[in-house]
RNA sequence: GGGGGCAUAGCCCAGUCGGUUAGAGCGCUUGUUUCACAUACAAGAGGUCACAGGUUCGAGUCCUGUUGUCCCCACCA
């Protein structure tokens, strides 16, 4: 037996780690006798630092996963990196500027995709081993990056294949620019935050130089290029403007007075501006009533050359020199101070901008359809259920997909132009000159979002679009374990791309967490500096505590506080484990005979029943992604019932002498530790193998061990009922003792009056162990006892303490009582329940019974106890 | 405007099909350096499960409403 040392020190987690990796135990290959069981990790970025939320992601990733593996399941954890367009990009740019002093156009497109790679390859790296720090049981050699060579190829295939369709358009429409990043977005990377502004009220008079029309506006900059107002038509006050001209301030336009519903009656002054070409409601309006789109903000959020002097100004400087000549020329009414909500970049926090651009689309309705209907039909199944309405409420009212960025870093838009006749060619190579006219033709400038990349990620780093074992095999994947923020942006996509190119949903079940937060439930963030390291974490408690913290007491969709004092607790029980497992490796001898005990005593057939039931609760729990609640009852079976009773009821039999009995404990005990290690394995990998290490025949391996069996051949009911009542009446006497302030050290005699002799006899020796009792004298009836004595009543046995002038008659009359008293509480409360005809006719029979019995045990013991008390007076 | 979560011990949280004495951890009180562990052991205190109704033999759990709080979506200029 290896030494072990006093205290656990997580300094061997590595080398566990690199015994793993060098045995090719995470490796998955499609195996026909085995049931296929994948994740896909959520591939992190390569910018990305381990942050919490990795961690409680990964965490519970790797729990599913080796309990699966455990299980019998070919178990494949696909990681991977994400190239994160537009995060990179970002970075890039920054240190391009902050370092050297460059832009992306000073280095062009080539240079700066080499610098992007390279960057890749010194950061994409950093993650992954930070990952592994963690424990985490992926398969490394099908490590996949979004940009690869096949994930690339995937990206055109689709690509291709949905312009094909018809899914896919190029086009004209409004969309979110940031002018910082100077690239399109999609809605869902624009935040809204609540911005202090004003609502500025101007008139607009009419061409006819007959009075005047009053609208209000939070953007007075974009009246430069406002092509109409609107009113409702049902707004009584406004009808009969509609049809008039008028003549907009600051510009020599004519514009008119256009009815639609679109405007609020009650709202503002009933009329609104409409510039089509910067706000999404006024594009659509403009369609409506075929207004012309004109342009005033430029790529930069500079004023264009359509705003007339204001041209070259910033799209704020701008809105100050408009609000002031307007004021100048008479035409404010007044200002009112406002409050509303401004889109941001989610990456650099700009404000954002409505623009009209030529940008391609995806066409979401055909797409959102049988995604709708394959969560309706339960194919795929979110946990929790709720999330399911989030999906369905972005899903039902999906806009379509704006997936073009003008950026350098991604996936290049696989579209090519003629340079002659403006022919568009879509294709998965290079077209060599136009079909049309055989000019020549240039590829589209632009990348693809991100996303749609990632929205390929279940399939695409199996292979596709070659046809291979490993796709065929692997796909559709089994569960997908992410936070709920990303729902829309990757797990929704997944479905709608899953099931249009493989015609198959891409996992069946989505296992939904929530986020880590602080220890005073703020978002953790490095902007508000409240983050936590967890490799930090990891250095001092060690990844088997940081895991166990970030699994115990979490429910799938909550977000989770995590705090120093939470994985300080997981770090002690860890400890204890390792002190618990030292115990019983160093009592090993290597003449004790190890094999499972032919005879049991009640003692081995209390913890084997218990171990069972435990069994069967988590590996319900964990199939159920109960994870929490597995985590919860494998800390209490382990620390309350094993350590704290089992190995202290083993001690006798260890320390008795007898060969035979040193075996049968050793035995008993290496048993136990083993299923409970396998159970613990999952949360905390590290340590549970390499204790196992220290006692288990050489060449087995803990992590590709068989997960515990439910065995009802070592489920004894009876026993397990008595040795919770040696329990109880071991507590009682404790308490007695603490109450009687017996001193901790001093054995105490006791006379017994047992429920079942023969149990007692053979349990007494707990009670001296465990008890402090030294000397136990069996008596059939109390008559037998002199000495004056302290009473203790429970189901297993009278136990009455003779403490000689210890005894205080006042003090224990006292005691006596209370305990009556709760005793016939007890009695009454169950007499009432039991009374009840509508209880004991409709409640299960089983549960009635319990009752009555209770009933029965607590009538006895009030009246056991007012005998004692009788007695004492 | 629409949708959702949460409210349980001093604190932070679990609580599975509704089952009758509501549980951990931290903190608190008392005692213990006992031969696996003081990162420990033993004993204990501490709860009107937000509030009001309802369903049920039975409600922390299901339904309705109220209050407080947090989040997501939408974006009425």
């Amino acid at each position: 037996m290896d030494k072990m040392e006093k205290t656990y020190d997580p300094s061997f987690e590595k080398r566990i780690y690199d015994f793993w990796m060098k045995g090719k135990y995470f490796e998955a290959h499609p195996n026909d006798e085995k049931e296929p069981f994948t994740i896909m990790m959520p591939p992190p970025n390569i910018t990305g630092q381990l942050h919490m939320g990795h961690a409680l992601n990964h965490t519970i990733q790797d729990i599913i996963i080796r309990f699966k593996r455990m299980s019998g399941f070919e178990t494949l954890w696909l990681p991977g990196t994400d190239h994160a367009s537009i995060a990179t990009e970002v970075k890039i740019v920054e240190q391009m500027k902050e370092q050297e002093g460059l832009t992306k156009a000073d280095v062009g497109r080539e240079e700066f995709l080499e610098r992007a790679w390279a960057w890749k390859e010194k950061y994409g790296g950093r993650i992954v081993e930070q990952l592994k720090r963690l424990g985490t049981s992926c398969d490394w050699s099908k490590e996949a990056f979004t940009m690869d060579k096949n994930l690339s190829a995937a990206v055109v295939d689709a690509f291709v294949r949905y312009y094909k369709k018809g899914l896919i358009y190029r086009g004209d429409r409004i969309i979110n620019w940031c002018p910082h990043c100077k690239t399109a977005l999609s809605d869902a990377e624009v935040v809204y935050n609540e911005q202090q502004s004003n609502l500025w009220y101007y008139r607009y008079p009419f061409a006819d130089g007959d009075g005047y029309i009053t609208i209000a506006t939070t953007r007075p900059e974009t009246m430069l290029g406002d092509t109409a107002v609107a009113v409702n038509p049902k707004d009584e006050r406004m009808q009969a403007y509609v049809g008039r001209m008028l003549r907009l301030p600051l510009t020599d336009r004519i514009i008119p007075v256009v009815a639609d519903d679109y405007v609020e009656i009650g709202f503002g002054t009933g009329a609104v501006k409409i510039t089509p070409a910067h706000d999404p409601n006024d594009f659509e309006l403009g369609l409506r009533h075929d207004l012309p789109v004109i342009r005033v903000i430029d790529d930069e959020g500079r004023m264009n050359e359509n705003a007339g002097k204001y041209c070259g100004m910033d799209r704020l400087e701008c809105r100050k020199a408009v609000v002031e000549d307007l004021e100048k020329q008479g035409y404010l009414e007044k200002i009112e101070p406002y409050a509303h909500n401004v889109g941001e970049c989610y990456r650099c926090g700009e404000t954002v901008e409505a623009i009209v651009s030529k940008q391609w689309f995806v066409k979401m309705k055909p797409l959102a359809e049988p995604a709708i209907k394959a969560v309706r039909s339960k194919k795929v199944e979110f946990i929790p259920a709720r999330f399911e309405k989030t999906y369905f409420n972005w899903m039902e009212n999906i806009k379509d997909w704006c997936i073009s960025r003008q950026l350098w870093w991604g996936h290049r838009i696989p579209a090519w132009y003629c340079d002659d006749c403006g022919e568009t060619v879509v294709a998965k190579t290079a077209p060599e000159c136009c079909p049309k006219c055989g000019g020549h033709m240039h590829q589209d400038e632009d990348v693809l979002d991100t996303w749609f990349s990632s929205a390929l990620w279940p399939f695409s780093t199996l292979g596709y679009p070659r046809k291979n074992k490993n796709l065929s095999y692997f796909y559709p994947t089994s569960v997908l374990v992410t936070a709920y923020d990303i729902i829309f942006f990757w797990v929704a996509r997944m479905i709608f791309s899953g099931i249009e190119m493989m015609h198959e949903v891409p996992f069946s079940e989505v296992l939904i967490h929530g986020l880590v937060r602080d220890a005073n439930g703020k978002k953790m963030s490095k902007s508000a500096g409240n983050g936590i390291d967890p490799l930090e974490l990891i250095d001092t408690y060690g990844a088997d505590a940081l895991r166990f913290s970030l699994a115990t007491g979490i429910a799938p969709g909550s977000d989770t506080r995590f705090t120093v004092g939470k994985i300080e607790s997981c770090r002690n029980f860890i400890n204890k484990l390792w002190n618990a497992s030292r115990f019983v490796i160093m009592n090993v001898n290597d003449d004790d005979d190890l094999s499972f005990p032919t005879r049991l005593n009640g003692a081995d057939k209390w913890i084997l029943t218990r171990l069972n039931d435990v069994v069967k609760d988590v590996t319900i729990n964990l199939n159920k992604y109960e994870i929490g609640l597995a985590a919860a009852k494998l800390y209490d079976f382990t620390w309350s019932e094993f350590c704290d009773w089992y190995i202290e009821m083993s001690k006798p039999m260890l320390y008795s002498g007898d060969k035979k009995a040193h075996s049968h404990a050793v035995a008993m005990l290496t048993y136990v530790l083993t299923a409970i290690l396998k159970l613990l394995h999952p949360f905390m990998p590290f340590i549970t193998e390499e204790i196992y290490s220290k006692y288990a025949p050489k060449g087995s391996v803990l992590m590709v061990s068989e997960w515990p069996a439910y065995n009802k051949k070592t489920v004894f009911r009876k026993e397990e009922k008595s040795f919770e009542a040696l329990r109880e009446t071991i507590v009682a006497v404790r308490n007695m003792r603490a109450e009687m302030n017996v001193p901790v050290g001093k054995k105490v005699k006791a006379y017994l009056i047992p429920a079942d002799e023969k149990f007692m006899r053979q349990a007494a020796v707990y009670l001296e162990k465990l008890a402090g009792v030294g000397e136990v004298v069996f008596v059939a009836d109390k008559s037998e006892i002199a000495e004056k004595t302290v009473a203790v009543v429970t189901a297993a046995a009278e136990v009455l303490v003779p403490l000689g002038d210890m005894v205080d008659t006042e003090k224990e009359k006292d005691r006596l009582s209370k305990e009556i008293a709760k005793a016939e509480a007890e009695v009454k409360r169950l007499k009432q329940l039991l009374s009840n005809k509508a209880f004991v006719s409709k409640a299960p029979q089983k549960l009635v019974d319990g009752e009555r019995e209770k009933l029965a045990q607590a009538e006895e013991r009030a009246a056991k106890l007012k005998e004692k008390l009788h007695a004492l007076e």
